[in-house]
DNA sequence: GCCAACGTTGGC
DNA sequence: GCCAACGTTGGC
């Protein structure tokens, strides 16, 4: 199994939206190297939600339930499906990652604007651990 | 609201 | 194929 982050503008969709619609596709991702990233994914990997602009934090933890298929409004992208597993006890902030030893290599500090990202087995941990989650 | 980073577009 | 102009993302 791979893990990964994902990043939504939590006005637009968010950790919410998400419980309530149960599964949904994940779509307006227009940026090939975050679509590269959607076409490796599998189902049953998981997914950091991380809120973007509004909150800039990790909120909780997606599954993957459908694999990367045209998105129909572009077939040069692509969707996945997603589902939630659980929600952060304590979701965990941007600023902690920045200053967290162990997580300097996230592609979210260093790649700010990529949307799509995966993270290694330790990260994964460590996140988890700070999320209480 | 500003602006740095950076990806895309299009003229040449 | 280069690169200037432009648009978007997302932190601050």
């Amino acid at each position: 199994m791979n893990t990964w982050l994902m990043k939504s503008e939590p006005n637009v969709f968010s950790w919410d939206d998400l419980i309530a619609r149960k599964t949904a596709p994940w779509d307006d991702v227009r940026n090939y190297q975050a679509r590269n990233n959607m076409r490796a994914m599998a189902v049953g990997d998981q997914v950091f939600f991380y809120h973007s602009n509004i909150g800039r934090e990790i909120v909780g933890i997606m599954r993957v339930v459908r694999a990367a298929y045209p998105d129909p409004g572009d077939p040069r992208f692509v969707l996945v499906d997603v589902a939630p597993v659980r929600k952060f006890k304590t979701p965990v902030p941007l600023a902690t990652l920045k200053s967290h030893p162990q997580l300097q290599n996230l592609a979210l500090i260093k790649q700010s604007r990529l949307s799509v990202m995966p993270i290694t087995a330790e990260e994964w941990a460590v996140i988890v651990a700070l999320g209480n989650g």
